[in-house]
DNA sequence: GTCTATACAAAGATAGAC
DNA sequence: GTCTATCTTTGTATAGAC
């Protein structure tokens, strides 16, 4: 079964069944609806129809077609929210336990912090991997989001440490980027295959990460 | 335009058309068809016609069925066959120049024969990535085939050079998965956003993985 | 803005001739 | 084993009442 899974306004009287309640607005409720369908059965592969039941509108009713032009139109803007959401509620700043103090122990925090994020991100990157040819620019966008910006700001801080000489000095970016990717990689295998290497854990991956990093 | 991929029995004298020699078997035209157009348009998005049509039959025509049962048969066929291949295909065993010598030529041969190797996965990656949910226990046996197995057989090549003294003594599993997401990391970035990060290339990610590895 | 009803097209699948 | 023809279902989208 399925519930509504972003917080609503209104009364919990309805929390149980599968439509959100009506205080919410239907253009919103379709745009619920076909996140998760989509999600679950991929574009071409989810209905209006079922949308439209989902929503809590009539299936089969075209009362779909009173909020989007087309299916088309409604994916396009599925991503949008998501990724305006995601934006709105980005933390680029470090806390402050990371800032000073021990390096080994800032740098175990940023990558904690990194795999947290990218749990909250699979669902989207889920959806744009697979729908990609439908997105056109958005995809450039998520990409800048995701990737570059992220092997950016890591690589600051990184050359940051260098110039300390609190960890060896190597090429900061390409450092970024196998830390990033190797976070990113475990993240993708363990949420494809539904369980990390044998004999690798959260843990395992960054302390040795961070060994690596420091050069112990 | 598209030219059949895979090199076929007969003559070449009809290379420039989409179909395939009619020498080849009708079932692996199908499959050939089927396996281009899911990779570009996913499964649902795929209809029994077109894949007739570029297998050389008659569009709309029911023949397909003299084939395969249903469409949903045919994905695993097909997925089945490319996985077959690949495992037939693996080369296992490091080449002579890896063996012995120093490690950081070993090492860096390696990563860059894996990136080679993920490069030529790619489709088969997309493909079951985008329709996992219509495969099975398919997706289990290539999570085995291409993290658990890659994991370990590094792992081991790692703690025999770290017995050997070559590399510093580490967690050697947790390290084998730093390296293998790392390279699939990257891999999945570039594939998938075009380009690689700013400042970032094949060779300076295998240099400073290497540096890494061998604690330089 | 939502409903009932339905037009219209596309898609999966089958029948039977050749 | 492929074809033409067609059945049936499903899906996108619209019309018009309320």
């Amino acid at each position: 079964m399925h519930i509504a899974r972003r917080s609503l306004t209104s009364s919990c009287s309805v929390s149980f069944l599968r439509i959100a309640p009506v205080s919410v607005p239907t253009r919103a409720r379709i745009l619920d609806a076909a996140w998760d369908l989509f999600l679950r059965q991929g574009f071409a592969g989810t209905t209006v129809t079922q949308i439209e039941a989902a929503a809590g509108l009539s299936a089969g009713s075209g009362s779909f077609y009173r909020h989007f032009r087309s299916k088309e139109e409604l994916l396009q803007a599925v991503v949008d929210r998501e990724v305006d959401r995601i934006n709105a509620e980005r933390q680029i700043n470090p806390g402050p336990e990371e800032i000073g103090g021990d390096v080994r122990i800032a740098l175990a925090l940023e990558f904690e912090r990194r795999l947290n994020n990218l749990r909250r991100l699979h669902p989207l990157m889920k959806l744009v991997a697979r729908e990609r040819d439908h997105l056109g620019a958005s995809v450039d966008h998520l990409g800048e989001l995701l990737v570059t910006r992220n092997v950016d700001i890591r690589s600051q801080r990184l050359a940051g440490w260098m110039a300390a000489g609190a960890i060896p000095t190597r090429d900061a970016e390409a450092l970024a980027a196998v830390v990033t990717f190797a976070l990113t990689g475990y993240h993708l295998s363990v949420g494809f295959f539904g369980h990390p290497p044998a004999g690798v854990s959260d843990e395992s991956l960054i302390t040795t990460l961070v060994d690596l990093v420091t050069g112990v």
